[in-house]
DNA sequence: GTCTATATTGTGATAGAC
DNA sequence: GTCTATCACAATATAGAC
């Protein structure tokens, strides 16, 4: 059994992940990095020789296991309604305790594709059989006739969008109210499930 | 009558816009502001002083007039299914004509929260009165019962998320292709406007 | 492994000629 | 107004002692 311990190794892939998500990688800096882990700037460079690297170390494996959660509820066996269901679920509870998450991999995406592209896609991941999911209920007139494409983004919309969106939320819509945008978020799962199922059947 | 010149001042403004937008603030060099310009890094400073001043100057009209198209179409006294209609065309339309600006605006704020919301609100923008309009419908049985809010950010979602994220979908749902995206991004008025006039009647 | 000190390069900003 | 040259400092990265 072994002991869980805080090496030097460990500080530095947390406060890494801390520090670049919440500014970026253009906004990170080592020495916040360094100073988050409690170590000095040059044992960043002994351990991952250079920034890049060092956000490579971090976010491969994590975008990997965001993607294969979601990849195989996508590809189960499950009802429509169902996989639907879950999806909503499993996405804001993931995303609920990852909430800077989709700003920083939007943004990141949008500043440097490759970089991401590489860490983010083994190939395996497409939501191809949801998408055929949604057409096979269409045809046998289960839900009403939609475009599976714009079904698929709405649904990802409706549960993405307002973790990105959260600071704005809070200012526009609930005028800094921190009580009423938590209270607002637990809301959602529920909310999403009725919006989406109103939705699609007829 | 004033002749259109492309003075350096104007060729600087759009040359700044477009770095910024691309890049972030952290990511944008004044160096290649300059360069696509065409002018010398020194004539930035002569006419903005500095990288913050220039930011300011472009992005307090540009967002300013952003909200208050949308603010006066709100503030409307239309009926609420041709509010919805409207806002989804103008949402579209605008971000069509500016697809980088949500994932930019989305990712200052969460960067640095102080100096985007001085220059995105006077104070006056509010989407009360559409929230307002949803519980009055509501209250006369037009439409299902449903959260004001959860509504309101449902219909912003859908019509921002396709644009913050496009390049994952481009890459996901389209395989890269280009042009099945813009024939997406294209049915998205009539496809949003289908799926929340659903969601919301009985 | 961890540190201090330093090298090296990048970047915003200024000085001053024209 | 526009340029070249340069400054000052910030940031990544390395060298070398312990």
């Amino acid at each position: 059994m072994k002991i869980e311990q805080n090496t030097s190794e460990q500080n530095i892939l947390a406060a890494a992940r801390k520090v670049f998500v919440l500014k970026g990688f253009d906004g990170a800096r080592m020495q916040e990095i360094a100073d988050e882990a409690g170590i000095n700037k040059a044992l960043l460079h002994y351990y991952f020789r250079n920034k890049e690297k060092l956000f490579e170390a971090i976010f491969q494996p994590a975008f990997r296991k965001l993607f294969a959660n979601i990849n195989e509820l996508v590809e189960s066996d499950k009802p429509l309604l169902e996989k639907i269901s879950l999806f909503i679920d499993n996405y804001i509870d993931v995303l609920s305790q990852n909430p800077d998450l989709p700003g920083f991999i939007a943004h990141e995406i949008n500043r440097n594709p490759d970089r991401i592209y590489s860490l983010l896609f083994d190939g395996s991941f497409s939501p191809a059989k949801l998408i055929i999911q949604f057409s096979e209920e269409i045809a046998k007139g289960n839900i009403r006739p939609i475009a599976p494409q714009h079904l698929m983004v709405n649904l990802i919309a409706v549960c993405i969008f307002p973790f990105i969106a959260r600071p704005m939320l809070s200012k526009i819509i609930f005028q800094g109210d921190q009580l009423m945008l938590d209270q607002f978020m637990q809301e959602r799962k529920q909310e999403i499930k009725q919006f989406v199922i109103h939705a699609i059947t007829k």
